[in-house]
DNA sequence: TACTCTCATGTGAGCGCTCATATTGAGGCA
DNA sequence: TGCCTCAATATGAGCGCTCACATGAGAGTA
């Protein structure tokens, strides 16, 4: 195997100096044509590549962006990881995840700690808890944050969808079809998204005069299965259940089904993210659709900036909408209450 | 914010030279106790960080595993990564995960490209198509490869669970339940997993003197309902199904529930991944359960020891288990064959 | 006492790049 | 013709580390 080529390698086969050749690998500006021309057609001819870690070395920069996810194995997180790898790439930058337990803060230490030994540039986390983020703040000194699905902050530029439109929408559809018997299935207590759900359906609730009732859960298939337990348990039924997610939606479907209580007919249900399974389940499930890919690109291109040309701290807000299928109908006229 | 310290500081510090202080990071042999704890003091006080650039530029390692994935929204290989990434931190190496469409060349080419600037020091690919193996191959000269999911090879690594011995489980099951007319939903015909779920289904049945029958598909939920679409729409309906992953079986039981086809009293259904849903859908779905973590260790120790000592070519196959729930029943005596 | 030999540590070079600065040559103008 | 200016390119240092090799202090042998 042939020695890879350096850039005196390039310099010398094109008849100029390392420096030109530096300078054509960093588009600079004072360059004759011809010379650029001459030093490119010699990096082709050697197939020539910049070595990072020598970049890297004098520049610290490593033009990797590190991404911290806790449950990265659900569909939203990954999706937008997937956007973002792609607009990152466009951009010259690399995207490194990690994955972090939000319940083990030796996790969160471990991430933190990986993150340092690769000299990101920044990080993005994604719907992360305000103390991790806290943690992060303190370990990476002076490092680039861009915060997707958490507290807005005048400290870091966040980026988030609107997760309480994304709420209203969900429930005023409840209502509109007739619905007031309406209860929330909740996420994790401690998630910013979570709580901007419950808070949506909670308002509007309220300005509807309707009496808002929440059960705990989480954002796992499980939680829904309980809270649908509980929820069944009681005396009186409610016709519609918000849950904070579709996977919550699915488990909740599943106790229902088990219990011979038949949706949309005796309850309404709407879940949140439109997971690919939502259009599937039985019935289909009318849901609310985040755009994840929109986020992760919005996440992706204000840390660029903010690594380019220093701040732009205005906070990004995206729009959900109102998917419609087969788990909601109005309810039946027998059940309304006058 | 003062400046970071570098060898020297922490070699004057520690008073000795800067090459004792390289010894201890790299924890070399000959060296007295004493000097050793001389010199980790000296880093603590410091909290000096070796800089990672400044070490491959001369190693030219990156401690860096590129992991290309098609299809990574899926359970399987998400589990595997999270997997991978465990292992790898605990051995000191990052795993940069890198998306690619199976269709798309171009996507391939970049992924490659980028695992080529990032001078990975291997690349571990999941499920993919052996023309991108190739690929690999191709451009990303001299670099150590393993694959997962890939059909077995001489010149690599390779790390797999059984799909031959799941298929036999799943059909087996089906067989033992008094099921003859069997069909099975196959995945994409270029993915090696999927050909050896098929090659079991199908040895399966001749070795049962029983007529297998395949039916094409993907991995995706809506090939599943196309997929049922189709066997619900020949004369005579099969009373048992194999797909060849839970997401198709969840959209094939979309299609015979919409077509009043009920499961498991008319046709019993058998998925494969066992995927968190699985457990959830109704019918709960018998399935054939990897082990993705496992998996994703056995991949990333394979590959840190080869990087290590060189060779340890010996093929990985790791064992499925049959996962029985309620999607698959004793075929109904009236219509058992004679 | 002089000698090798080994263990522990030190010295200097160089990995491939970018940065700051020096040098060159051609054009403009008095 | 001489001098200044500026655009275009060259030179040299140094980022922080590891590698190959040099050195020195004891221990062992004769």
């Amino acid at each position: 195997m042939p020695k890879k080529a350096n850039i005196y390698d390039v310099a010398k086969l094109a008849g100029v100096s390392h420096q030109t050749v530096s300078r054509v690998l960093n588009n600079h500006s004072s360059l004759k044509p011809a010379t650029r021309e001459k030093v490119e057609m010699a990096i082709a001819e050697l197939s020539y590549r910049p070595n990072q870690a020598a970049r890297q070395l004098v520049t610290s920069k490593s033009r990797i962006i590190g991404v911290l996810i806790a449950e990265s194995e659900l569909f939203g997180p990954s999706s937008m990881l997937n956007a973002m790898q792609d607009v990152a790439r466009k951009e010259g930058y690399s995207v490194i995840s990690i994955s972090v337990v939000t319940k083990s803060r030796d996790s969160w230490r471990e991430g933190i700690e990986q993150l340092r030994n690769l000299d990101v540039d920044g990080v993005i986390t994604i719907a992360l808890h305000k103390d991790i983020v806290k943690e992060i703040e303190r370990y990476l000194l002076g490092i680039t944050i861009v915060l997707i699905g958490s507290e807005p902050s005048q400290k870091f530029n966040v980026v988030n969808m609107d997760n309480l439109m994304g709420a209203i929408l969900a429930t005023q559809h409840l209502i509109d079809l007739g619905h007031t018997e309406i209860v929330h299935v909740a996420g994790p207590e401690n998630a910013y998204e979570a709580q901007m759900r419950r808070a949506g359906y909670e308002q509007t609730m309220k300005s509807a005069g309707l009496v808002p009732k929440v059960f705990a859960g989480t954002w796992s298939i499980e939680s829904g299965y309980l809270a649908g337990k509980v929820i069944t348990a009681q005396k009186k039924l409610p016709t519609a259940i918000f849950t904070a997610n579709d996977h919550s939606a699915v488990g909740l479907i599943k106790v229902l089904h088990e219990q011979g209580i038949s949706v949309p007919e005796k309850i309404s249900i709407v879940g949140y993210d439109n997971i690919p399974e939502s259009d599937f389940v039985i019935p289909s499930l009318t849901t609310i659709k985040p755009n994840f890919d929109a986020l992760g690109n919005a996440a992706v291109e204000k840390m660029i900036m903010q690594l380019r040309q220093g701040n732009s701290k205005e906070a990004v807000m995206l729009k959900p909408e109102l998917v419609v299928r087969n788990s909601t109908a109005a309810v039946q006229s027998g059940k309304r209450k006058k």
